[in-house]
DNA sequence: TTTGTTTTTGAACACGCATTCAAAAACGAT
DNA sequence: ATCGTTTTTGAATGCGTGTTCAAAAACAAA
């Protein structure tokens, strides 16, 4: 593998600005707005960066946009994997998950999550942004089996809804859980949805 | 009260199209392309009507897209509730939602849900819409929440998790499969999850 | 027929948007 | 200092959009 962080001495002038935290800025306002309502002009508002300088670092606005879930996925979607991973008990590192998510139904904004935004939003329309999606649920899905397979070998919990069975539907129900309090902003019933979930799946 | 069908004879030019049927043509428009990608071009060749007229029928976009959203409530949620009211026993009735709902999924379109789809998209900028939508999950939940009050009393299941709160996972997570059967297309994943629920709910 | 009212037709309008251009600025290299 | 390269700045451009206008058309009433 050759060294690509030698010396990244640049020719040309210097970006004024941190790619990632840009990034971050970016992200920040297509999960609150989504894809259409957010215009360059909001993007300039967040980052306070010239249009130029973000299609020049990104790319047009839907290259942008893939950029930002993409960001979206690396964080968010790694965190939930690295919870997973964890130390404790099995079902106590999924109720970790659960706990974030509702922290994210507590959001002042109502922003949700912005996989389940944007599902909603693009849906299938954008092939590249779908199989983003797809593959981030797919993954998730994957973790929360392994975990219930754990949980299952410990007798935790019974193996008769199978593990994979399981983590699908806690990732669907996730899902639910963010997209309703998007638009109701009612995080005390979607922290006991997920709350009845556990103890759906505890208590057996 | 006073007699309104009576005789409809209005004064004027009569419109020539059918309220009704061009409501449903233009909420199969939002259903596919969402809010913001769906202009009057398609609200055009969709229903076969001019835009002035589509306009003075029903008022602007938002309007217009109001009305949709009412009309979809008043079709879907409705057969819903209808189910839930219907003969048979308790579990089996929910099973008929869910059916109705793995059907959804399979749509070749990957509609999913307009309800679903809509929150994603407008999430809480649209007041009037989030009041709508949070008004009609709220009236799916307690109907829900009545048929597993039903079950219960039969002793079908275990009174454990309380009936509403059966009733909110049960809506949640037919939100976040309608919502993966949008993205992913795969309707297998959202059956087997719908599936799990009542595997899940039944054997206790 | 004439009048009054509503719908239809077709176009025009104004606005926001993403995209793009051109010149200036900031750096390393020569 | 000059040149080559890249970013920044600021503006212009073209396009699609929702809205709106004005005349014609279709009907009931007088």
């Amino acid at each position: 593998m050759s060294v690509e962080n030698e010396s990244p001495r640049r020719i040309g002038r210097p970006r004024n600005f941190d790619r990632e935290e840009t990034l971050l800025a970016i992200v920040d306002v297509f999960w609150r707005l989504g894809y259409n309502q957010t215009s360059f002009r909001e993007l300039e508002a967040a980052t306070g960066e010239g249009r130029q300088s973000l299609v020049n670092a990104f790319g047009d606005k839907a290259a942008i946009f893939e950029k930002a879930i993409q960001c979206y996925i690396d964080h968010r979607v790694h965190e939930v994997i690295e919870l997973l991973r964890g130390e404790g008990e099995p079902l106590d590192r999924i109720a970790k998950v659960l706990a974030r998510w509702e922290a994210d139904t507590k959001a002042p904004d109502h922003r949700g999550c912005l996989l389940v935004n944007t599902g909603g939003e693009i849906g299938p329309k954008n092939a590249a942004i779908a199989d983003r999606m797809a593959n981030s649920t797919q993954r998730l899905v994957n973790e929360f089996a392994k975990t219930y397979q754990q949980a299952m070998k410990t007798g935790a919990i019974a193996t008769k809804p199978s593990a994979k069975s399981l983590a699908r539907l806690t990732v669907a129900l996730g899902d639910g859980a963010l997209l309703q309090a998007r638009v109701s902003g009612d995080a005390s019933a979607a922290k006991q949805t997920l709350a009845t979930l556990t103890e759906l799946i505890r208590s057996r």
